[in-house]
DNA sequence: ATCGGGATTGCCT
DNA sequence: GGCAATCCCGATG
């Protein structure tokens, strides 16, 4: 017997809400711009306007970094998804790891081995990399500086779009299951592509330039400082060796959207992170995790 | 043509 | 905390 899947409702007044609480705070933002987003989001307005780019967008510029470093300035931005309907899906990214070709032995990369599946891997930074695993998920990476290297978007925290994710989220679940919280929509890579609603298809295209997806700074929240980022070995890949140990995943400390909580980690002095000087305010990233914190208490 | 495994998740005990 | 789900990709013959 097949429970279909329920149609997509008309954006509900929620989303709106949403939209426009989220804009609240913004500095500047005109009551202008507030209304053609959620023209935007009505079914029957077709949007035309197919510059997408925004003071915000981070351009080819940003990816241009070493893997380490790239995975280490996703912290604390902001990946957004328009969908066909207009409607933008916004989450804050808060755990990555990196994954570097050549000796690599964990990479999709490793030994320089470019295949069909990872061919986005060796494209120009800024190129989004899916592939699907374990037959039923996927994966979304951002290729990087260096031969092979690239970036795994593991979790994000939801900042606008959250019924929507609820929803795109709650299609694969059992029927009757509870309903998700806020902080689990995106806490994992897979759960991060389905609540961002990223499809395989994107595979291989440019995160600067791509007119249904982008990333964004946020201009609220600031680069976390080196003792505000956990470096831990990355998770899953504990069959190759040395290599898994590694610390190149990367976390916002105590950000109550991470996937995996590691607190040895936590509690070694955080020696990787002298390649990420940060010339930001000292306590702002602190601030952010603080203000999260309480609201998905 | 066939085979083995996987950068995960959700449900069950 | 265990373990099945589920299928694509890449390696091998």
């Amino acid at each position: 017997m097949a429970g279909r899947k329920r149609k997509m409702p008309v954006m509900a007044t929620e989303a709106r809400e949403q939209i426009v609480n989220n804009n609240k705070h913004k500095k500047q933002t005109s009551v202008k711009k507030v209304k053609e987003q959620l023209q935007c989001q009505s079914h029957y307005f077709v949007n035309n306007n197919n510059n997408t780019t925004t003071e915000d967008r981070l351009t080819e510029e940003f990816f241009k970094q070493p893997c380490i470093a790239l995975a280490k300035a996703f912290l604390g931005k902001v990946l957004v998804r328009r969908c066909e309907d207009g409607a933008e899906l916004r989450g804050r990214i808060v755990e990555t790891e990196a994954y570097l070709g050549g000796e690599d032995r964990a990479s999709h990369s490793a030994g320089g081995k470019r295949t069909e599946r990872n061919t986005a891997m060796f494209m120009k930074p800024g190129t989004i990399y899916v592939y699907p695993i374990y037959g039923i998920y996927l994966c979304m990476n951002v290729s990087s500086e260096g031969e092979g290297a690239a970036v795994l978007l593991r979790s994000a925290e939801p900042l606008q779009g959250q019924s929507i994710m609820k929803q795109l989220r709650s299609a694969r679940r059992k029927e009757g299951a509870r309903q998700l919280k806020d902080k689990e929509l995106c806490n994992g890579p897979s759960k991060l592509c389905q609540a961002l609603s990223i499809p395989r298809c994107f595979d291989r295209r440019d995160l600067a330039s791509d007119p249904e997806v982008w990333l964004e700074g946020d201009p609220n929240a600031t680069l976390a400082e080196p003792r505000d980022i956990v470096s831990a070995p990355r998770v899953g890949i504990e069959s190759h060796g040395e290599w898994a140990k590694r610390p190149w995943r990367f976390y916002l400390r105590g950000h109550p959207c991470v996937s995996v909580v590691n607190k040895e980690a936590e509690n070694q002095p955080q020696s990787g992170n002298d390649l990420a000087p940060s010339d930001e305010q000292p306590d702002k990233g602190q601030n952010i995790i603080k203000k999260t914190q309480q609201e998905f208490s």
